[in-house]
DNA sequence: ACGGAACTACGAAGAAATTCGTTGATACTA
DNA sequence: TAGTATCAACGAATTTCTTCGTAGTTCCGT
């Protein structure tokens, strides 16, 4: 009767994931201590999770020496397009286009990134269209 | 010591916000009948969702007749804004164009689409630039 | 070998989210 | 007016998420 499971990492696994991209595989004491630089945390409380997100497949540890070491299952780039194509449905009525807009409406965007947002429209139009454009 | 709330509507609420902002001013039994298309649900749930989601000032409660009657707060645009910008700020780390990119890859977007997006780029680009493009 | 440091495992505790039954009040209908 | 339907309020039950203390094990230095 209690909530259904989020198919996507929750905030807290998501900020260890963003550790575990930034620094490679690690152990429990690196990642927390990055995580320290944020907030106060407990090493149990990351190792906790840790072994939460094992069980769920968002990481893989390796249990070869004593001091196990994690690694992100997902690259960061998988995972990125999954929370993306996953708010599109849930706020976006499905259009990806949507998302766009707003995202581009909500934070300042320097005028390198917007040429390479150009070049990457230009190949969804060149390559092959995907949409009904017709 | 449980989770630090996020300020963004969860699952449940962003799926009753989409009923009020596509029906406008809903009753519970309203919104109900949507939501039942997707899921077997029953009217209390709805209720209590509503009723916590006033409290949290999601919605906006009338009750001046018996039958009371809920509207979204935000706009969609507004809560669709706050929620890129928040997954931007988890997940692409603070890179609005991150976003961008991934959701253009993650889903097909019409060239009706394709356009409207190049029309932005034009008018962001236009209209002073508010990146760091020096 | 002994003592401390570091590590994993386990479980508990509390907050938030979700679901729904029950209750009591109000409105409608025959 | 009596009975039924509809509604809001309340609280219970359950799950997930998060946090961390405690215990037990392994490693290292002396």
């Amino acid at each position: 009767m209690g909530r259904p499971p989020a198919n996507r990492p929750t905030d807290g696994e998501l900020a260890i994931l963003q550790v575990l991209w930034e620094r490679g595989p690690s152990t429990v004491r690196e990642v927390l201590e990055v995580l320290e630089g944020a907030r106060p945390t407990a090493y149990t409380t990351v190792l906790k999770m840790l072994q939460i997100m094992a069980d769920k497949g968002l990481v893989v540890r390796d249990e070869s020496r004593r001091t196990h070491v994690y690694r992100a299952r997902r690259a960061r780039g998988e995972t990125q397009a999954l929370l993306a194509g996953d708010l599109v449905d849930r706020a976006f009525d499905g259009s990806a286009a949507g998302l766009v807009m707003r995202a581009l409406d909500s934070r300042p965007v320097s005028g390198d990134e917007l040429a390479e947002i150009r070049r990457l429209l230009d190949e969804l139009e060149t390559s092959g269209g995907r949409g009904g454009e017709g």
